[in-house]
DNA sequence: TTAATAATAGTAACTATTACTGATTTTGAA
DNA sequence: TTCAAAATCAGTAATAGTTACTATTATTAA
């Protein structure tokens, strides 16, 4: 394990210590509780290289603020389009949630599934 | 079939007659050809209403921009984070992403799958 | 210890998107 | 047709999320 400045480790710590899914903004408000003037853009920075380095994942859900998930085990996500809330459901073939309703009570409007990586052109280099 | 205005005719022509994911402004450019002092706002508005409405679909890929699709039915979807290029791929259960590889010449890093709908607490009223 | 390197706080800048405003177009009933 | 109400537009201003910059502070390693 690498050392961290004390900002990012506590960046880490507060994504590993809930179940939600927070924006950069939320995750700044939690830190401020120990870290009283850490910088946003602070937050930013090192949210970007925990998810750059494999630690954290980041995800569109499609309402304007990215979210950060500090459990990177596979695993997908339910966004109410009402209150804005991710929460985590196990892997579903996208198009078909079978029971989905059923075990969690929500109700599926729509689905994306984006594959991310490099395309067959840009793969020669 | 509702009345559309030119406008709103265009950007939806302009969808259906492409196989990219045009972003916003990406849309404004094709539609300038025919329509030169069409406002960048009336393309997000009317990008809005006819996502709204079911005849397009809008989609968050992780860069900084939304994609819209003309293409309805349902797929799923592969970004390039080189060149940032979408690209269509049939569905694929989440997670498992069989022959991608071989029929698509994809290098697959990540996927993610997010459902949208209404959460257990928000279907109550 | 000290010079080099890296990370920070604070702020400014940028960009995608949305909101606003007054003008123009469309609608629909008289 | 005609005219008032409603909708949509072009153009521009404003907003919000995010990134870049800068001077300062902390860390590293010789």
């Amino acid at each position: 394990m690498k050392n961290y400045s004390r900002q990012r480790e506590a960046i880490a710590h507060a994504l590993q210590n809930t179940t939600e899914h927070p924006t950069a903004s939320a995750v700044y408000e939690t830190v401020r509780e120990t870290i009283p003037n850490i910088s946003l853009g602070t937050v930013y920075r090192n949210l970007a290289a925990l998810a750059e380095e494999g630690m954290i994942k980041q995800l569109s859900v499609g309402d304007s603020s990215d979210r950060f998930d500090g459990d990177i085990s596979p695993h997908s996500h339910f966004y109410c389009e009402k209150c804005g809330k991710v929460s985590d459901v196990s892997y579903v073939a996208d198009g078909v949630y079978p029971d989905l309703e059923k075990d969690y009570g929500f109700k599926v409007k729509a689905s994306s599934l984006v594959l991310c990586g490099v395309c067959k052109d840009c793969n020669k280099d």
